[in-house]
This record gives C-alpha cells, sequence and structure tokens, in this order.
DNA sequence: TAATCAGCTTTTTTT
DNA sequence: AAGCTGATTA
C-alpha cells in the first residue's frame, strides 16, 4: 500500500514518530510542532501499513473537544468513519469501562456520576452528618483534599492514622464520603478513573482481555497526566507496551490540580528502552516570538531540554506596553486591535490573554464601548448552569426515584414549601433508616409525624414526580426532556423571575430539548445505558460549550489557561506584573513559579504573527489600587527582540503620569528631598517599598508604604525615618 | 419563606 | 468591587 501520503507532509522529527517500530515512544512535542498530526498520521500508518484495527487502537486525550478533533481529522486520511474506535477523554474511556463491567468494579448498574457541583453537595452533606464545623473546613477544602487523595491513588483506608487530629477530621469525612457514594451509587470525576484502574487490577481476565483488544495505545497531553492516569495507562499498555505519549514538559501549567510532568521521566525509566523523538520545528511563529519565549523558558531549571526553532522569518519585534493603570492598558490594546482590524484581519484573529479572569472586565467594558464584538471563554458552561442541571434533575428523579443528589437538587425549586426543617426530617428519616431521600419521604409523608403543611407539600412533590415519571415512558428522549421542563414548573419558574437573566435562562431550557435531539444514543458506545441513562451521563462529561448561540467574528478574550492548544496571528499577553503574573500565590515555591513561567511560555507561543506584552504601573485590584513592578518574566527577553512601545502622545508616560496623577500636594516634603507617590523608599526596619498613599499634612502626615518584604505598611511621617531612593 | 445585611475572600479548570 | 455566605429580620 502507498502510504507517501501520510508521511511526505512531515518533517523528519514528524516521520520519524509516525513511523516508529512498535514499542514504546515519547514525543516531546513542542508548541507549534504539529503534535496533533504525528498523532493522527500514527494512527492512520498503523491502520494503513500494519494493518492493524482501528478498533484495537486506544487513544485518549483530556477534553472532549481534542477527542473529537483527532477523530474527525483520522477519519478525514483514511477516508472512512472510525464509529466504535475508542477515542476518547480518560474519563470518557474509563466511564466506558465502567459501564461494561459493573460487577467487577463493584458498582450498581445504574451508577451515576458526579460532576464537581453534585461532588460538593454530597461532601456538604458528610460534613453536616458528621457534625463538623463548616465554617473551620470550608466544603470546597474538603473536596479539594479528597480529590487530591484519589487523584493520587489514595482512598480513605490507606491514609494512616496520625497525631494530627485536623487531619484525622478530614480522613473520617473522606471515608463518609466514600461510604455515601459507594451506598448511593454515585461516582465522581476521580472515582471514575480510580475505580477503572482498580477493577482492572482486580481482575486478571478482563486485564487480558483488553491487553488483547488494545494493542496500541497513544495517549495526548501526557504532561497532563496525574498519578492515576499514567497507573491506568501503564497498566494498560503492558506488557506489550505499543505506547506513544505526546506531551510538552514546558507547557505543563496543571501542576496545581494533580498533573505530574515527572510521569515524562518517569515513562523513560518504566517503559524503557524508550524512543525519545523531538519535534522542535514550529509552523506556528515567527523568530522573534521564538526566540523570546524560549529565553523565557530557559530560565526554568527543571526541563527535560527543547529548542524551538521556525523555518520562517523573523517578523515583527515584541511589542511592550508600560500603561499608566490597567484602564490605559485596556485602551492600548484596543487601539492596536482596531488598526489591525482596520487592515482588513478578522476580529476572531486577535486574543486578549490574562492571568486572572478578573482582567477581563476592564477590556469588556473599553470593547463594548468601542462598539467592538468580543467572547469571553471561561464561566458557566451549557450543562453546568443551575436551570439546566434543575432540568436534568427532574429528569432524573422522574427515571430513578432513589437519586438523592437529584431529590436534594430539586425538592424545593422551585419553591414549593419545603424548608429546611422539613427537609432535615427527611435526611434524618434517610440516615436512621438508610433509606434514599425518596424512599424516606414515602415514609414520612404515610407516618403522622410531620405538621400538616410539610406534609402536603412533600405529598404534592411525590405526586408531581411520579406523575412526571409516568409520562416519560414510550417517549423519544427529546420528548421527555420538553415534557420535563414543562410540566415540572421550571419554565414558569424562570420566566417569573424578574431580570435579564430570565429570559436566557428559558432560552437555556428550551435549548436542552435541542441538545437531547441532537444527542446520538449508540447502543455499543453506551453500553450499559439507555438513552436517558446515556444523555445524563453524557451532561456530566461533556459540558458543553460556554453558549448554545453561535459566534460571529468576535475578539477572543480568555486566561492564559484556557489558551493552551489555542493559535491566534496577533497575540496580547496583558498583566505582566509582579505578584499577578507571576501570581503572588506562586511566589513562595520555585516550583510553582516555573509553573508560573510556563504559563508565560504557552501564553507567548500562542501567538502566530504579532505578540503584545503589556502591563500597568497601577492597577486597580479587589478595590485597592496598588503601584506594581514590572513582571520579570518581561526583564528575561532579550531587549534586541522587543520595541518599547512608548505612549503615543494622549496618554502619560510612565512617571510623568504617576506625577500627574497624584495630586501635587499628594507628594510630600521630608527635609529637602520630595517623596513622591509612587516613587522607592527605604526604611531601616522594613527594607524597600514603594510609597502609596499619602495622609495629612506636617507632623501628622501618615504614608503608606508597600514593602516588598512585609507589604502595605502604615507609618508616621515624623517617626518613620524613611529614605527615598 | 424570602429578603436583606454585614463580613469575608479574592488564580488557574477538565472531567 | 463584587460576589458569596451566614445570620438576622419582616
Amino acid at each position: 500500500m502507498d502510504v507517501s501520503h501520510l508521511l511526505d507532509p512531515l518533517n523528519e522529527a514528524q516521520r520519524d514518530a509516525v513511523a516508529a517500530p512498535p514499542g514504546p515512544t515519547l514525543v516531546l512535542a513542542g508548541a507549534g510542532s504539529g503534535k496533533t498530526r504525528v498523532l493522527t498520521h500514527r494512527i492512520a500508518w498503523l491502520v494503513e501499513t500494519l494493518d492493524v484495527s482501528p478498533l484495537s487502537v486506544l487513544a485518549v486525550t483530556f477534553t472532549n473537544k481534542a477527542a473529537r478533533e483527532m477523530r474527525g481529522r483520522i477519519e478525514n486520511i483514511l477516508g472512512f468513519s472510525l464509529r466504535g474506535m475508542w477515542i476518547g477523554t480518560f474519563h470518557g474511556i474509563c466511564h466506558r469501562l465502567l459501564r461494561a463491567h459493573p460487577q467487577a468494579a463493584n458498582l450498581p448498574e445504574t451508577f451515576v456520576i458526579l460532576d464537581s457541583d453534585d461532588q460538593f453537595r454530597l461532601v456538604r452533606r458528610a460534613l453536616r452528618e458528621l457534625n463538623v464545623d463548616e465554617g473551620y473546613w470550608p466544603v470546597r477544602q474538603v473536596q479539594w483534599f479528597i480529590n487530591n487523595h484519589k487523584d493520587e491513588g489514595r482512598r480513605a483506608h490507606h491514609l494512616p492514622d496520625t497525631e494530627d487530629s485536623q487531619h484525622d477530621t478530614l480522613v473520617r469525612i473522606f471515608a463518609h464520603y466514600e461510604t455515601q457514594c459507594q451506598q448511593l451509587g454515585l461516582v465522581d470525576f476521580s472515582e471514575l478513573l480510580l475505580r477503572a484502574v482498580e477493577m482492572l487490577e482486580n481482575n486478571d481476565d478482563l486485564l487480558c482481555a483488553y491487553h488483547q483488544r488494545f494493542s496500541h495505545i497513544l495517549v495526548d497531553e501526557f504532561q497532563d497526566t496525574n498519578t492515576v492516569q499514567y497507573r491506568w495507562l501503564r497498566l494498560l499498555a503492558e506488557p506489550a507496551k505499543q505506547i506513544v505519549a505526546v506531551g510538552d514538559d514546558d507547557q505543563s501549567i496543571y501542576g496545581w490540580r494533580g498533573a505530574r510532568v515527572e510521569n515524562m521521566s518517569h515513562f523513560e525509566h518504566d517503559f524503557g528502552p524508550v524512543k525519545v523523538v523531538r519535534l522542535e520545528q514550529n509552523y506556528r511563529s515567527t523568530g522573534n516570538i521564538l526566540r523570546a519565549a524560549n529565553a523565557v523558558i530557559e530560565h526554568n531549571t527543571s526541563r527535560l531540554g527543547k529548542n524551538l526553532w521556525t523555518a520562517g522569518s523573523e517578523g515583527e519585534k515584541i511589542s511592550v506596553y508600560a500603561a499608566f493603570n490597567e484602564i490605559d492598558e485596556g485602551r492600548f490594546v484596543i487601539e492596536q486591535l482596531q488598526d489591525w482590524v482596520g487592515q482588513g484581519h478578522r476580529r476572531d484573529s486577535a486574543a486578549v490573554l490574562y492571568r486572572s479572569n478578573a482582567q477581563s472586565r476592564v477590556f469588556e467594558e473599553l470593547l463594548l464601548d468601542a462598539g467592538i464584538p468580543y467572547r469571553v471563554y471561561g464561566g458557566l458552561r451549557f450543562f453546568e448552569r443551575a436551570e439546566i442541571k434543575d432540568a436534568l434533575a427532574y429528569l432524573r428523579l422522574a427515571y430513578s426515584h432513589d437519586s438523592d443528589p437529584a431529590f436534594e437538587r430539586i425538592v424545593n425549586t422551585p419553591t414549593r414549601g419545603v424548608g429546611a426543617r422539613t427537609l432535615e426530617a427527611v435526611r434524618m428519616t434517610a440516615r436512621v433508616e438508610s433509606l434514599s431521600l425518596w424512599q424516606a419521604t414515602v415514609q414520612l409523608v404515610q407516618s403522622d409525624t410531620l405538621p400538616k403543611r410539610a406534609r402536603s407539600a412533600l405529598q404534592n412533590f411525590l405526586e408531581l414526580i411520579t406523575a412526571l415519571g409516568n409520562q416519560l415512558t414510550d417517549l423519544a428522549l427529546s420528548e421527555q426532556v420538553s415534557v420535563i421542563i414543562r410540566h415540572s414548573g421550571l419554565i414558569d419558574h424562570y420566566r417569573k423571575e424578574r431580570g435579564e437573566r430570565a429570559e436566557t435562562r428559558v432560552e437555556n431550557l428550551e435549548e436542552l430539548v435541542n441538545a437531547a435531539r441532537r444527542f446520538s444514543f449508540d447502543p455499543i458506545e453506551h453500553e450499559g445505558q439507555d438513552a436517558l441513562g446515556a444523555f445524563l451521563s453524557h451532561a456530566a462529561l461533556e459540558a458543553g460549550e460556554g453558549q448554545a448561540e453561535e459566534w460571529e467574528d468576535c475578539v477572543q478574550l480568555m486566561s492564559l489557561h484556557m489558551a493552551k492548544g489555542l493559535e491566534f496571528p496577533v497575540v496580547f499577553l496583558t498583566g505582566l506584573e509582579e505578584n499577578l503574573f507571576p501570581h503572588q500565590r506562586s511566589l513562595g515555591e520555585s516550583g510553582q513559579l516555573e509553573e508560573e513561567r510556563r504559563l508565560c511560555y504557552v501564553g507567548m507561543t500562542r501567538a502566530m504573527q504579532r505578540l503584545y506584552l503589556t502591563w500597568a504601573e497601577v492597577r486597580r485590584l479587589h478595590g485597592r489600587e496598588d503601584y506594581t513592578t514590572a513582571s520579570r518574566f518581561l526583564s528575561e527577553i532579550p531587549e534586541d527582540l522587543i520595541t518599547e512601545v512608548r505612549a503615543v502622545t494622549a496618554y502619560p508616560t510612565l512617571s510623568a503620569s504617576a506625577a500627574m496623577a497624584a495630586n501635587p500636594s499628594d507628594n510630600i516634603m521630608l527635609g529637602t528631598t520630595e517623596l513622591r507617590l509612587g516613587g522607592a523608599v527605604r526604611h531601616t526596619k522594613f527594607g524597600d517599598g514603594t510609597l502609596v498613599k499619602v495622609e495629612g499634612q506636617g507632623a501628622s502626615a501618615r504614608v503608606q508604604v508597600n514593602f516588598e518584604k512585609e507589604g502595605n505598611k502604615w507609618l508616621v511621617l515624623a517617626y518613620a525615618s524613611l529614605q527615598p531612593l
């Protein structure tokens, strides 16, 4: 068979990876080096030259989007449909494994996936049942504790007893939560992975069967794998070790949620000898952008080592703009944006990137003023919206009455007179009698223990859900959804709600019907589930796009994390200030600082033609106005790659701006020298800092100084020995 | 049960 | 600043 179409479009390194002999292969794929191309061509190569069936290939990604894209691209190359082939996310594939063998996994056939919101509620319930003080033990933190351990493969019983009573409390909650999940047949995201690993570890026959089935494994974004994911990969890839892992240690930006870059070096050790291929030729950015990005990332010590290069042109220099404040920064970005669009470029060829989402506001306001359409990424996705989750809960409860999370969610939504008191009684009964909330309610309604009002409220609820359940039988999925949103009272409830939000909510509910209509139920892919069950799982595993509507040509606004994997002709990397980027909370540890630097590297390498780096001398954040220092990442870029864009006449320059902004009387005399607002000062005890505020005059004058080490302090000028620098 | 208020925190996010 | 939480009030 002629496979030249698979190899010809590739460079040497790519070809080396695609045609690598069977065995463990690690592809170090730099930004923009064509790693998706390598993955897709590799699979096509396996199929076309080695006669491997697509059904024997397992391809794992992190996001549904990446999985869809990969499938589409391989189908394009091969020219036939890959229906039935296992290309999916870690979670999606583990879910499929568990559905196929619930008994081996010790799960009920009807197990339900908890998304993080559901998990939050369940953890909260565990806290309350154990009478743990929620003020002292924030649910979020406990949830974090549990997930961290599970991502590391540890369950509550693995955690040793300690002398530390605080830790013991956490473990107790963890254990209770696990019991709760097991009893109720609930599986959170981490559990999908851990349970699948344990199932395979404990069932040789099963594992063997999958070894037979999957002769080739491919992993994308390998640097983002956590401990359990790696364990799972090892398990499935042994003993044949026909595994290709593609990743970039320099783009590891999810350490904070359990990703282990070390897996890349472990891989060489655990699977060795490993064929390593470096993809260093970049097809995305100009030479200057690459050199700048390389210069920044070189400041990291723990690297596998890689140097991106391009055969393309140097391109423009990188523009650095030091803004007076965040509004000036925004104005600058918009000015440049208008220029760019004025030259005939599409708006969606430009992206504004920032470290934290709060920064988007200024840009949004200014873009709105300027009449430039924009899209902000992030925020709630479709299936995470409250109204959608409400509707799904009605569906679930009508479908299987014993789903406690669904019950809790909607028992009083819309309000029907079931208050906290009543609910507590229900929970109590459920706990004491080991019943589901639904069963407990049935019992309470039949007994005589509740006040009349509460009892009839519950009675109505039971009747409503039962009636809904009866109406669902024999309907198509989308009709079931339609019935639910109408007869649950949700539509009326949200219609009555005031504000613009109400309207969108009703629209979203209507859209849910469409989503159900679009959902294609595949008895093979969704083995072990019926259409409704599969749809509900789908909703948990794939949160969906930000909004249902189509997006016209819009300027793209997003956090740096969201930008990974994307590319734009023009990129504005904003807020390059110490304490913001790198973020304040990362400054303590060098490991965290290196992750921030990688984030910067990711941001810079998104740019194809033009890169702007901006920072603001004064930034209003959390309601405070602070003087800032330029990010260290800026100074890590060689000067010859940079053009300092100095203020266009309309905008004041650095120090002039500080002086202008400050009321002249805000500056204050200290002896014969003048202390300038925003100027650097030295204190004998606290060290160096920046003068931030001045209050009062003469002997009673007080100043606020932001010290590098000690943070903000108020000092009485007469007593503090401040020295201007 | 719902509305209101004071106090508190503040990255990044997929599944 | 703003959004969220817990507590208090109507």
